[in-house]
DNA sequence: AACTGTTAAAGGTCAAAGAAAGTCAAAGTC
DNA sequence: GACTTTGACTTTCTTTGACCTTTAACAGTT
């Protein structure tokens, strides 16, 4: 069993009983005996949002890093969306997701409506033509992933 | 938890009843046990317009610092808010707006999370950094304004 | 009483040091 | 070759302290 592992599991363990938790990196790593950087590296490969998982930070003095798990039994359907859309999505196809999801009563419609905004062209205007598809996928998984909750 | 957090609670519990205190600067950090200027930094990193407060003071002898909790009317205080907002907005002013917002009841918590997982710096890393602010300043402009109906 | 100058009592500013977390690329492992 | 591990470097937030500015109060003067 690698460290990786390891440190995913006592996160894992951590999640138990609420779901959440709040841990200091570098008192972790400590504890475990490694460098800091490498929670990063657990939480980046193993606790993204296509895992499932929220994860806050702050740094500085009482910094903290804090991971959520997404509770997705009734919405298994989200997770599923969230992990076919690939790392970018035109405007066309994110529409017909959004008044999909509505259209099954799995998002509300004012939700739909934020939705829809966020990821409307005319946001986008003032970046790159090449970064837009990219930047509206990961704009739409996370709000995705915060209606399953 | 960091001293800062405590201050910052403290001065919010003190405006629980009528959404406006006056303070010592110097009895307070003595009371606390820090060092005056740090009662500054709080307010200034915690008590901004930006969070929705009001900070009047004076100095010299009966000197004081007064933080009210500002109290404006909705849908104007968006479109203020809108045209507030510049070309560009980094992610903590961001998170500061939709916080304060919802705070005073003006979006909802559904809302709020929302915008907060759309203007998240995470959704934004895969385009430059360049870019991001001003994606981000059009992304929540837009969100913003289909809230007002 | 009105004015002026002085002083002590506030609060303000800023930069340096400290404390966390984040990034990235090189090296290691399987 | 993909996944891990490591560590140097960066960025962000906090804490501290030395020094600055403003103002009320007071004392002295006219």
């Amino acid at each position: 069993m690698n460290l990786s592992n390891i440190i995913a599991q006592m996160i894992s363990d951590m999640l138990e009983d609420d779901g959440s938790t709040e841990i200091q990196r570098n008192e972790l790593a400590e504890k475990i005996g490694c460098v800091p950087s490498q929670i990063n590296y657990v939480i980046s490969s193993r606790f993204t949002p296509e895992h499932g998982y929220i994860v806050e930070s702050r740094r500085g003095g009482g910094g903290y890093i804090r991971i959520t798990r997404a509770n997705y039994s009734s919405s298994t359907l989200k997770m599923q969306l969230i992990n076919a859309i690939g790392p970018s999505l035109d405007e066309n196809t994110c529409r017909a997701h959004i008044l999909n999801l509505n259209g099954r009563d799995i998002i509300t419609a004012q939700q739909a409506k934020l939705m829809l905004s966020a990821t409307n062209e005319k946001a986008y205007m003032n970046i790159p033509t090449e970064y837009r598809d990219k930047a509206r996928a990961a704009i739409f998984k996370n709000m995705l992933l915060t209606t399953i909750e």
